[in-house]
DNA sequence: CTGAAAGCGCTTACAG
DNA sequence: CTGAAAGCGCTTACAG
């Protein structure tokens, strides 16, 4: 079994010329139905595979799309993978993974060696050190290389390409307005991602559904002593009622605050969360959540950039998808159940 | 920048042939320093890049691995994922990911399709469906056509190729035995995936590590109704005061139960988990754990693969590489540490 | 209906 | 030191 057989041995076989073999093989209306099953017989019996190398390379299509993922411990990003794959699957291209550790040099590497033409178009999440420089001349390069880029997740930012989102200014503004509703008075918000556009995003959504009556309560940063501090002073000085958390990091360190200070969830404190499903069946007691449903992103972002591949989508007009997220409730909280 | 440039147009350019621009750019001692300078130049400034499928093609290598990944949601096969992008990284080989979501179709789908040759070697963890059913055909099928393939975490099984694992025999032993030292009588094991190898050999590991005048205490179901009531057997009925828990979800059932029925971890149950570091810091209080280290376990899987690749394994030889774990300690449970 | 020829973009023996 | 030629495995206009 150790060589694959190829077209020219086949034909060899069977006594006919390549082109013959090829054209039977693809169903062309020139061979005769004959002929045809002559050849796809002797193909099976030998499990003849086209050379997906040499195919690429008459179509000039490497039939791969890359994929680059800041950082795939992150579930939510695993789970983006997973519909990205999916959909992939879907459309007969293939994934190659790229990991960018959130680093801004690892990303620029990748992006360079992107332009060498190992694939059609690029999924990609901005690296947090990359938004952090506001450094995208990288990005811009590929575009320029007329390779397409969907941008998912991390997308606010204004380049010409099709984007696949979160609604996270309106997901924090409608929990907001919610508590609010419930008769919430202190609600404060704790983020370690500020410097990303998704957590700025989300605290403008939380300030735009405030009450001009009442006082904002942020607790932000990326240092796990100064976040300490901070969540004190809202949680302790401020005695907020509820607080919304931006990313997992952050929740993880609000519900440990509570647990070692005595605080009550949901009793003393609500707590909503942005982490994923799998996490918060592990809290006792659990707390509510915004679900983003990251599979949905992945097969959406994959989506778009088939289209692009396909040539179905508009040249000069690029696409913004916004997936929904959803609250969810779970027993330990006060919201009503919103299906 | 639309069309990326080619030898050929670099040759023209340049007004020599295309075999002594390719020559020049690979630092041939057959062509003159002047010429590989002028060559070097004129490649920089178009910012010439080989056309990695044309040099596929003739080198009738794919330059790409591709990893099946049972569940990428798991953050331990993210880990794995993330360590095997890394060495690959190193190695300069591209890392095609395919996901079996544990099913046995998916993954005879995803084998059927790689022996077409879109890759020159695979990195293999069994999905769930295809331990239950024993059916490993495909997975010989893949052997049968000289595609290398390294299995890794889900590795006990007899097939000529290499492995990377984990000692998961060894590391139960060695919790249970620890556990007997410190005067614990009654030691309980939890599980939801008695029907994969590496169920079965942490199991084997506690059974081994008992004292002959012990008695087993197993609670292990796949069926979450079932396991609770399992559980609820050994924890109220047996009254065991340490459980081991072999997987991600039995652990979180026990956790559950303990909270749900006040039973207070580490006073009256001392509790070891499987799972990984980012759950283990939500926990309140926190649990003792088996860190498996899945970064080395990928990075391990694809050092092997690499060498078969450059051919600098043994042909008839097979290599098995055990990852140590590691006990980790923490706030709440009655360990040592260990370094 | 079948086949010879050119070509995708490269590399590499071979000749000069 | 340079270049023409063959070839990796395929596809596809073109000729017959």
């Amino acid at each position: 079994m150790k060589n694959k057989i190829t077209l020219k041995e086949l034909s060899k076989l069977l006594n006919v010329s390549v082109s013959t073999v090829s054209k039977a093989l693809n169903d062309s209306p020139e061979i005769s139905q004959k002929t045809v099953e002559r050849v796809k017989e002797l193909a099976a019996l030998h499990n003849y595979r086209p050379n997906p190398v040499a195919v690429n390379l008459k179509s000039s299509r490497s039939g791969t799309i890359g994929v680059i993922i800041p950082n795939i411990a992150n579930v939510f990003f695993a789970k983006v993978l997973s519909g990205i794959e999916a959909k992939a699957q879907e459309e007969g291209l293939q994934v190659i993974t790229y990991i960018s550790n959130e680093s801004y040099d690892r990303e620029v590497q990748i992006i360079d060696h992107l332009t060498s033409g190992f694939v059609d178009g690029v999924l990609l999440s901005i690296a947090e050190e990359t938004q952090r420089k506001r450094a995208f001349d990288h990005i811009y390069h590929l575009i320029d290389y007329d390779i397409p880029v969907v941008l998912y997740d991390r997308i606010n930012y204004d380049m010409p390409v099709d984007k696949v989102g979160v609604d996270d200014a309106e997901s924090f503004k409608k929990v907001t307005t919610k508590l609010i509703k419930k008769g919430v008075k202190k609600i404060g918000v704790v983020s370690t991602i500020l410097h990303l556009v998704n957590g700025k995003e989300r605290i403008r959504g939380y300030q735009e559904a405030l009450l001009p009556s009442m006082k904002e309560h942020i607790a932000a940063s990326t240092r796990r002593e100064f976040l300490d501090e901070k969540i004190h002073e809202i949680l302790i000085d401020d005695k907020v009622e509820a607080v919304l958390c931006c990313d997992t990091e952050s929740t993880m360190r609000v519900y440990r605050y509570a647990y070692e200070h005595n605080i009550r969830i949901p009793e003393d404190l609500k707590v909503v969360g942005f982490l994923n499903e799998e996490i918060t069946s592990f809290l006792t007691p659990s707390i509510s959540y915004i679900e983003q449903n990251p599979r949905k992103i992945g097969k959406g972002a994959m989506k778009l950039l088939g289209k692009r591949l396909k040539g179905e989508a508009e040249l000069n007009k690029t696409t913004e998808k916004i997936i929904k997220t959803k609250l969810v409730n779970l027993e330990s909280t006060t919201f009503d159940s919103e299906h």
